[in-house]
DNA sequence: AAGTTTGTTCAGCT
DNA sequence: CAGCTGAACAAACT
């Protein structure tokens, strides 16, 4: 469930450590935890097969590579190779995934699905584990493509190259290039749920089921309000808002963090977030004292309260 | 033991 | 083509 404070503070972890890194080897546990990885060559006709022959591919194009500085859009981490421009690798955690960093000697934690060994220049010998409970996640070679509008991909990306699965996807509240006119007009142009359109990662990213409840608590704007009809000062404080968490969780994700034990998953970093509507159906609203609802939408579960975000 | 949960992509509509 | 809906993916929970 990692989101985009999660995802920028692993990115954040993982800075020092990759940065100028060497991959001395590397090996996939799973094959399914690279479906992301589009091989160069053409591939045979079982899909078995052909999942086998792109992790090897995934395994021979990497191994002896060189990273630079990771960055980030929305969801999405990339690490450019340094010594093969045009390629990064490339990470969406899905709904579980973990990226760890440990020395040689850890033992192993549950599901790793992918294993690299990294020479660093500043930490030495390494491990960096993607781990993946339930394989929504996955990692690839990608290819890097011209960003839309020639400014830097995202976070911590200098140039304006990202990875070509990431190209469709919108810019997040943080990025420096973010515009909010931009981020207003997409959403007002559509005539779904509010909450529906803040999940749509093509209209603004980052964004997942837990902090679009949150945003939505704080902007006092039921889920199921249709985007256009929400009115211009609402959606600026809705983004705001958005602004608002994401800061207030990056704060506190960032507090506990070592860079040599990158762990944080969505969980355990949820948990330490005080939370006002998400997961709290039945329990008082904090603003008001009225019982939070839970309601299924879009095949999601939406919590708010019924008294200050009212249906339009 | 079937149902729930989560993010993204894609097929298949209007 | 743009916008939208629903299915599919995986596995640990109850």
């Amino acid at each position: 469930m990692p989101e985009l404070p999660e995802v920028e503070v692993i990115r954040q972890g993982l800075a020092a450590a990759l940065d100028g890194g060497t991959v001395t080897g590397i090996h996939v546990n799973d094959v399914r935890a690279r479906k992301r990885h589009k091989s160069a060559k053409s591939s045979g006709t079982a899909e078995f097969l052909d999942a086998h022959e792109r992790a090897r591919d995934f395994e021979e194009r990497l191994v002896g590579r060189t990273f630079a500085h990771p960055a980030r859009r929305g969801k999405f981490l990339w690490v450019p190779l340094g010594d093969t421009p045009g390629f990064a690798l490339l990470g969406h955690l899905g709904m579980s995934g973990q990226l760890l960093l440990r020395t040689h000697d850890q033992p192993d934690d549950r599901h790793v699905r992918v294993r690299m060994w990294i020479e660093s220049p500043e930490h030495g010998e390494l491990r960096l584990d993607f781990c993946d409970q339930r394989l929504f996640g996955s990692l690839a070679l990608d290819e890097l493509v011209s960003t839309h509008d020639g400014y830097a991909a995202g976070w911590g990306a200098a140039d304006p190259l990202i990875p070509s699965q990431a190209s469709h996807i919108a810019r997040d509240p943080l990025d420096p290039a973010f515009s909010d006119s931009v981020a207003r007009e997409a959403l007002q142009r559509r005539g779904i749920g509010i909450k529906q359109a803040l999940l749509n990662q093509e209209i603004m990213s980052g964004v997942g089921n837990i902090y679009a409840d949150e945003a939505l608590w704080l902007s006092r704007i039921h889920p199921e309000t249709p985007a256009n009809l929400v009115s211009t000062r609402k959606i600026n404080e809705l983004i705001r808002s958005i602004h608002q968490v994401f800061e207030k969780a990056l704060a506190e994700g960032g507090t506990s963090f070592d860079a040599l034990y990158v762990n944080v998953n969505g969980e355990s970093g949820y948990f330490a977030h005080s939370l006002n509507a998400y997961g709290r159906k039945d329990k008082p609203c904090p603003r008001c004292g009225t019982a939070i609802k839970r309601i299924a939408f879009a095949n999601r579960g939406s919590h708010f309260c019924p008294r200050c975000q009212r249906r339009q």
